[in-house]
DNA sequence: AATGAAATTGATAACCGTTCGCAAAGATAG
DNA sequence: CTATCTTTGCGAACGGTTATCAATTTCATT
């Protein structure tokens, strides 16, 4: 079971199948991230996280993500210009559009250019381990 | 005039028309740029620069990057964990594979994957000002 | 429950790529 | 040549992130 398999969303379990020892801090800082409806960064869950838990420090913050996400259980993405944002693993995977005036972030995705992306790299040589494609866009006038 | 009109690219001509003062800084700099088969970071530049001209600061580096990225003349890259990496204007539009193993970059295009990539920006309302796409590969066994 | 080995933590320093501040040196227009 | 404005090198500062380390906590085993 894993932070996708929702409904009765069992944060231990995420834990313990992630190989990880249950702590407070690394509960409330999984359900922030559970809860969390947009791309936050470290900081701001560290905030987010204090709310639940006021015991937790930047540092274990960072160290929790980055644990989680060798596990798979977030995902890092490193945007223009500013620091790393999480979300969790649990959606289909997905692309970004950020917003350049307002730095919103929304989901999109494309099997029809997924595929194309694979298709290209073989004729290279090349088998897609990941790929990275953001659209920074602005608004249609 | 700018580096892209190159066959008798000139340096000079290249910073005049930035708006930039010409100094020799700036025209090794270029010139390293202008011969670089590859895509090397600040420090990589820099060292490469003071073979031309030994009085060359990693500050003006950083700098005149910054500036000739601003006028459309150089393109900055931040790929996963490392340091920005350059390289000149001067080609088609291209995206990026990286290789994992080695960290070769390799350049390639794709006219189909742009218009997708307009096609769902437009629908979501938006209009893509520039976009990242880059190829996390593994050479193909 | 108590024990003990191993993992985790908070606080803070270190890190690394990059930018900034400033006085000195250099470029350009007139 | 001069005056003005730009650019430079140096080194300090910056910001996000990671490392250090002693103290604390987890958890399998009693």
């Amino acid at each position: 079971m894993t932070l996708a398999d929702n409904k009765i969303t069992n944060l231990t379990a995420t834990l313990r199948n992630a190989g990880l020892r249950v702590t407070c801090q690394r509960i409330a800082l999984l359900s922030v991230l559970r809860d969390a409806k947009d791309h936050p960064d470290a900081e701001e869950l560290h905030k987010r996280t204090k709310l639940i838990e006021p015991a937790v420090s930047l540092a274990t913050v960072y160290r929790t993500l980055s644990l989680l996400e060798a596990q798979g259980v977030v995902h890092r993405h490193s945007f223009e210009g500013g620091s790393a944002r999480f979300e969790t693993a649990t959606k289909e995977h997905h692309d970004h559009i950020v917003d350049l005036d307002s730095g919103e972030v929304i989901e999109f995705n494309s099997d029809k250019i997924e595929q194309l992306q694979n298709e290209i790299a073989a004729q290279l040589g090349f088998n897609v381990v990941h790929h990275r494609m953001e659209l920074y866009c602005r608004k249609r006038s």
